[in-house]
DNA sequence: CAAAGATCGTGAATCGTTTCAAGCTACGCT
DNA sequence: AGCGTAGCTTGAAACGATTCACGATCTTTG
């Protein structure tokens, strides 16, 4: 059982490899009784199309990559089924990777979809500089940057995380409470630093000293750092009166263990997260958030690539800037 | 600037076509003198491989399919990182589908995939019938089932589910405590409904009558479903006094309702969930629950592929079942 | 010093598609 | 009858890599 190739269906049905050829993709050129019996011969070999062997001939792909951070986030993966929705939508498949947040296993992952010739890549970096990017762009990629700001010469799409912080912290201030703790995630990468800085500045507009804003920064954006970070809350005394977490799994642990601890939530302190997953609104306290057009972003991402693709002439590339809006819940 | 094949580093570098390949696939081939030279020009000229001319002569590839029920719960992630892991280990690249559950979709990525002639295929089944099975393996596919178990003809790794059923509700019934409920997915889901028909398998030797178990079928293993049916739950008179649940998303779900309308967990219901997800540490009443090995499932799973990829001679398809393990925590 | 290796490079054939100019029929029209 | 046209079909030339039998040099050895 050597591979069916269309020679072989052409055989079988009598018919040259041309006609084959254009059964599958002309139909309508073909007489209806051949176009039959070739699709009958494809039916009893079992034929199935070499897709190497077209993107070879074709030199095109209608293929986009899609490189995302981490799987373990439910952000990300929201992103990824709104950008995956939006490709499908327009006829392209996308191929994933992730990079699980090392510089390395990025350019692994771009290495593997320039060779499988993808004709765009999405992308949230982790390490990659300007220089690859124009290198790529160079190869014919269109590449579209994904919720960071700083590279010019390429299509973005982001949040506005300045504008989501700040509101998280007038939130967190409009009842004049002064003791605030930040608890944040690593700040090189930039969506955090991003709610970070915003609620930095919010805070200090609002008269706040930075010795006045506690800042806790936990290695990773998990409810099990958010549990240890509410340890360290605890130990301060006075306790802060307010929390603002750079994302909801950090909150969604933190709140648990301070509710573990006896705390009230938002009695004693008030808590405000970051991105409004599905157990924001499932907590023992449902959690007061930010929320993030995440679907929306990955849609937007999948369609800035498709547009810079399809774009015969020259093309502008776009930044598009979506807005992030309070959900106000029952922590804070 | 057209593309650059292997073709134009030859010219650059003054060598033919045949040596440029050797430098790529077999360096130790090539004077050392050579083999700089063309690495020389392979970067000058910016160079990538197009893996489908090359995958088009070689007639195999090292990609491996794998197909995802869902990205959204975490229990499917970590599979995802397991068997990515295991891939990547044995010199493989894996391509990602998800199929979100629907047979149509999971049928158009079986498609992809073999169009794109991946090796091998890692699949949870949603609709996916013998038939198609045979047909791919008739094609030189190797195809291994994650955590499904009536497929014949084919490797696959699972979790005994039943035995973890089983597990859940004799932990639950330890104390005496009578009146169980059961909160599930879809009964569809073959690993649902094996951890169902376990949990009820073990009330039965109990002593427990169908009646005094109460079952709630929910369309989805999400938090919301699970405050949902919390909900109903407390319409009940009497409370019950056990409630398993054939998930953690559900499980946090539902303990966080009923600790919102006041019920002590486990003081008035105990609860025990299913997978041990990070949440089920980090909730305000850390879970007691059922753990499967899901990293080491994916880990299998792919092992398996890669096992049958690579035999040349025949193969014995494998079964291996894993065992899930009971961890208790305050939740019962 | 000639023969036999050893070491490197070459170049044509090949993989399975798509594409396209050209060929073949049958039909309608004058 | 002759011609034009529309409708189908054909067959060969790509696409960019890998592979392999075969040369071309250079070294070693009896």
């Amino acid at each position: 059982m050597p591979p069916i190739s269309i020679r072989d269906v052409a055989n079988r049905a009598g018919v040259s490899v041309g006609t084959v050829s254009n059964v599958l993709n002309r139909p309508n050129l073909v007489a209806e009784a051949t176009r039959e019996r070739v699709r009958a011969a494809i039916g009893e070999l079992g034929f199935v199309r070499n897709e190497s062997a077209r993107q070879l001939r074709q030199g095109r792909s209608r293929t986009l990559g899609v490189v995302l951070e981490n799987l373990a986030n439910p952000y990300f993966t929201d992103l990824a089924r709104g950008a995956e929705a939006a490709m499908n939508t327009d006829g392209f498949d996308a191929l994933w990777c992730t990079s699980d947040g090392s510089a390395t296993k990025e350019r692994r992952c771009l290495d593997f979809l320039e060779e499988q010739r993808v004709t765009g890549v999405v992308i949230t970096p982790v390490g990659l500089n300007s220089e690859r990017i124009a290198e790529m762009q160079d190869r014919g990629l269109s590449v579209v940057i994904l919720d960071r700001r700083e590279y010019a010469g390429a299509c973005s799409t982001r949040v506005d995380h300045i504008a989501g912080g700040e509101m998280a912290m007038e939130h967190l201030l409009d009842r004049h409470r002064l003791r605030i703790a930040i608890v944040t995630g690593p700040l090189l990468q930039e969506p955090i630093k991003d709610r970070y800085t915003g609620a930095m500045a919010a805070g200090r507009r609002a008269g706040l000293s930075e010795q006045e804003m506690t800042t806790l920064v936990r290695s990773d954006l998990t409810p099990t750092e958010g549990k240890e970070a509410a340890r360290r809350l605890l130990e301060l005394d006075p306790l802060p009166t307010g929390v603002f977490c750079t994302n909801d799994l950090l909150a969604v642990g933190l709140v648990n263990e301070l509710l573990r601890a006896g705390v009230k939530v938002p009695g004693e302190i008030r808590v405000v997260g970051y991105d409004d997953i599905e157990l924001a609104d499932t907590s023992v306290v449902p959690l007061t958030t930010v929320r993030q057009p995440r679907h929306e972003l990955g849609w937007t991402a999948a369609e800035l690539a498709v547009a810079e693709v399809s774009a015969s002439g020259e093309h502008d590339h776009r930044r598009v800037v979506l807005s992030p809006s309070l959900v106000i819940r029952e922590s804070a």
